[in-house]
DNA sequence: CTGCTGTA
DNA sequence: TACAGCAGG
């Protein structure tokens, strides 16, 4: 999870067309995208997509046909892989490993009593990305000839460097962590169906795309990505996961504004001091500095392998040999389109 | 989540 | 053609 800024960016953040992403490169945080394949792709009563070994397959079904969809559209994704987490991070790790494991006790207690809905609930709440699963995917769009970067460390903070430095057009993530590591250009919701279920309920909203941009974010404000982050280790980040016990978004925005920065708040008894039992600079330093690097792989199309990609998907996952050909042959038409789209601008940066 | 089929 | 409902692996 990232911390919650939806409170802020309300005025800010605009619908769009996925047209106007056209010829433009995305980076996006594998890891967010293909945990939400984990989650999302699944059989009415909890079952993840498996192949005949039982090796869970959603990821794989969710990279390969959302990739093709967003090349559709001429959109270019730029995978970005995690490295090592931080440090500091570890917390936040352990408390969400113990979540799972309490999730895998239920949901091995709802298969005995054969509670259906529960059954669904659990085994989502259950959901784990090996780092099998994510190698497999970097199998996938390797052969794709989609570009992907391993990061050093975070994969959302390589994503929004790469988008700082102008590699893409945009990062795309759920979490509005991003804006915190500094990209310029944020897309929530990159989908190309645009309906959605709400968790744990059967029904299904219209999901559009929405862009936040930083700078007219922090203009709106009246703050800097400075005090951004300050407003996001008070409400509480993957760094410091409980924020300040009481502080939601307005009132952290509302001593930030006043009081300009952490320290001051405390000083003036807004909060206990004792209430902060991290190292506020350490988290800043995440955030406005992470572990990122200028991406040394190539981030430009590369010929789809389909002999590759039968193997993998049809040969080791049991995927139907027909359906991955007729997503190929879209995939190959994109392609085609997407090139020309580079040669009509003159460019040959898809931007 | 996304693709595909059946229905109007 | 458009869309609901189910299947995919």
């Amino acid at each position: 999870m990232g911390v919650d800024l939806s409170d802020l960016v309300e005025d800010v953040k605009a619908e769009i067309n996925l047209a106007e992403l056209r010829g433009k490169k995305v980076s996006i945080d594998a890891y967010n995208a293909i945990y939400q394949f984990l989650t999302a792709i699944r059989q009415p009563d909890g079952t993840p997509l498996i192949d005949s070994q039982g090796k869970i397959t959603s990821h794989l079904s969710g990279i390969f046909y959302r990739t093709i969809n967003l090349m559709e559209n001429g959109i270019i994704p730029i995978y970005v892989f995690d490295g090592k987490p931080p440090e500091l991070k570890s917390a936040e790790l352990q408390r969400r490993k113990k979540i799972k494991e309490e999730a895998e006790k239920k949901l091995e207690k709802a298969k005995e009593e054969g509670k259906t809905t529960e059954l669904k609930k659990y085994s989502q709440m259950a959901t784990r990305l090996t780092n099998e699963m994510a190698d497999e995917g970097k199998k996938l769009l390797k052969s794709m000839g989609i570009p992907i970067v391993e990061a050093p460390s975070e994969g959302e903070a390589e994503s929004a460097y790469i988008n700082a430095i102008g590699l893409s057009f945009a990062t795309a993530s759920q979490d509005y962590d991003s804006l915190l590591f500094g990209a310029k250009n944020l897309i929530r919701n990159l989908t190309i169906t645009g309906k959605r279920k709400l968790p744990n309920k059967d029904i299904y909203v219209e999901i559009k795309p929405e862009r936040i941009e930083l700078e007219p974010l922090l203009k709106k404000l009246g703050i800097t990505r400075e005090q951004l982050i300050d407003i996001a280790i008070l409400i509480g980040t993957d760094y410091d996961p409980s924020g300040i016990k009481g502080i939601g978004p307005k009132t952290a925005y509302r001593l930030i504004k006043k009081y300009g920065r952490i320290e001051k708040i405390i000083e003036a008894n807004e909060i206990p001091k004792n209430s902060i039992d991290f190292d506020i600079n350490q988290i800043r330093q995440l955030f406005l500095n992470p572990n990122v690097k200028k991406p040394e792989e190539n981030l430009d199309l590369q010929n789809p392998e389909e002999q590759e990609i039968i193997e993998i998907l049809v040969n080791q996952h049991n995927f139907n040999e027909e359906r991955v050909k007729s997503a190929l042959e879209r995939l190959n038409k994109a392609i085609k389109e997407t090139k020309g789209l580079s040669r009509q601008t003159g460019l040959d940066q898809w931007f």
